[in-house]
DNA sequence: TATGAATGAGGATTCATTCAT
DNA sequence: AATGAATGAATCCTCATTCAT
């Protein structure tokens, strides 16, 4: 079998594993077994337990990344950006549980090496969100009333909040994309203020 | 040395441990020296390591827990007690980093028994979030357009922009645990519409 | 048992195998089972494979030292101190050959660390023998003909011999220490011109 | 590329590697990378690392022996011969180190199989040396003087202290291998008695 | 109340070796 | 003549846990 689809199929074991048991638990035995091959051939192709790891983040980092971007339409208005980024957000992370586990939870929780290497990913999306909070502030004509420190903050708030209904959203079933990234795009837009008060909002 | 001091000591050696390492990767025999007694008597107060884990996400839960509900005062406002819970939230977290890494990384990281523990406090927050979102709505008169479902989503995207947040400003020191609650209660309250237009949540 | 006295145990049974197999193929679980001790133990003591050997090549090399020197007395002549030396290095060879081996064979063949164990060694016999040449060659008022570096070439022969004779007097049983101390100091003294002319050295 | 060259690269490959790294660490990875061929080849000519090292082994105890007995030339008296095989010798020698270090340590480290190889060759040289004693003391007219047994035994120790030469002459740069010869065949011949008198062996 | 001594079990990593092509 | 793909079997090392005192 060609080398490159074993490859993937051992990386296909190991987000698993890594995901549901974390890196430390996760047993280099176990992703072998899962991708059904034997142990030295998954050192042969992928290094060490720690490059296996590093190369999962890469890979899964690049696929939630292209799969936001992938949902973007670069052209409307930056509220409509935001309500299409975090749908593509949702329905990914809805899709791939496993490789979110592991830029979520695990990459951030084993050390230095590998949170660095989600940092360029978190650090990634929230400047793009960053950039979507600029856009709309010009878009207002207000934008010179927010600072630079404000919006990452602000940014910062609602990546969080984001991953956090995707951890809800996975784990509470009956929850869809579309919904999580409503409810997500309400708060955010609207405020708690505003939703008291019965207004939403609502893609145009 | 009387029990109770003695096993203080070990829950706050294994509190640093957990929070620094991780569940897997921190050791008794660490922990054990870090208390400055011998494992034995780890083993003798504590039973397992298991059982360790689990006593260090209790009594950080509830000291979570008492501090926020000690910053709150019922008799106020939705939003001020909202406010006066995240000043709280931020100010804690920050206070105590390791514990608040058991909770909010570790914890949830590795496996069923754990992650339960770690649900009850989350539910706990998210109930107190969802009732005062309740209240705020029932203040406006506007109660009825807000299902059940949905406050707990916005309660939340909530609680996870304020894990996100506190986790940011425990690591670039630069913002304080006001300043969080500042952006954060904004953010939350006026949403990012009534930000771009200039409008601002203050404390009355 | 106390820790001491299993200390000893685990290096007598790493000197053991040491010798026997070299660096490289003893296990630690063949020394762990000949000391009669589980491996974590070895592990504990010793800290690890590398460390276990080195402590051997000190354990031993300061055995040998203080073989030799104790069968010296200082006060004779360079050639009866020779010839003295020279029995208790055979003698302690002899009765010792895994130590021996791993000093001779292991250590040098293994890997600079351990090579530059054994080197202080080497240069510490080296210099004692120098030193004996020296003493000689003022003993019959020509010293200052032998320069500095001539007496150190002249040591390591000697030394290389008395190492070879002690390996060859080993493997062939029938060949004592003094046997090898005479034979040796016959040719060292001598020279094979002289004793092929029937001139013998003699311990007075 | 005809058999016979590859092998030769292998073998090449195989003295380098083994000589540097011992047997037991050298791998057959290193030694098919370092030959620039792929693992399997290295099976298919060679059979396995044993014969591999055995074959090593084997070349380089004739590639000295040859060059041994081709600076001898058997007419001479019997010092004459002895001084021309140790400048022969340590020449060969210092030019292949590795070669070398294979006979001389690794050889004789890694147990029986290999150790039995080597014997082969020094008692080879023992003998030589043995033969030229043996007719040194016939020139002489002393020979009935020097039993066999001792004429072994000076041998052993000629051959040790001609091996101990070589590996000091090979780390201090700064000896060749004609004042190896020199230096060694002064003490041997003369000893260190003359040696201190002021007396010394001169190639005439 | 407290510990020095000890281990069973498991995990990462490497290596000599083979097969199908 | 030559190799890419693959593995069984060790080997070093660590860790949670217990026992006798």
């Amino acid at each position: 079998m060609p080398r490159a689809v074993r490859e993937r199929q051992m990386m296909d074991a190991a987000v698993q594993t890594f995901g549901q048991r974390g890196y430390r638990a996760a047993s280099m035995d176990e992703i072998a077994d899962l991708a059904g091959v034997s142990k030295p051939l998954v050192y042969l192709y992928l290094s060490s337990k720690e490059e296996l790891f590093t190369a999962c983040i890469r890979r899964e980092s690049e696929a939630l990344i292209a799969a936001v971007q992938a949902g973007v339409e670069p052209g409307l208005p930056a509220d409509r950006q935001l309500w299409a980024g975090l749908g593509a957000f949702f329905t990914h992370t809805a899709e791939n549980p496993d490789g979110w586990a592991v830029l979520h939870r695990q990459a951030r929780t084993h050390g230095e090496p590998f949170a660095a290497e989600v940092s360029v990913l978190r650090e990634e999306i929230v400047a793009f969100v960053t950039g979507l909070i600029g856009a709309a502030a010009r878009e207002a004509h207000q934008g010179s009333e927010l600072a630079d420190r404000d919006m990452a903050g602000l940014a910062q708030a609602l990546v969080g909040a984001a991953e956090s209904l995707a951890g809800w959203a996975n784990e509470t079933g009956g929850v869809s994309a579309k919904e999580a990234a409503g409810t997500l795009m309400n708060f955010a837009w609207m405020g708690l203020g505003d939703l008291m008060n019965g207004e939403r909002w609502n893609p145009r």
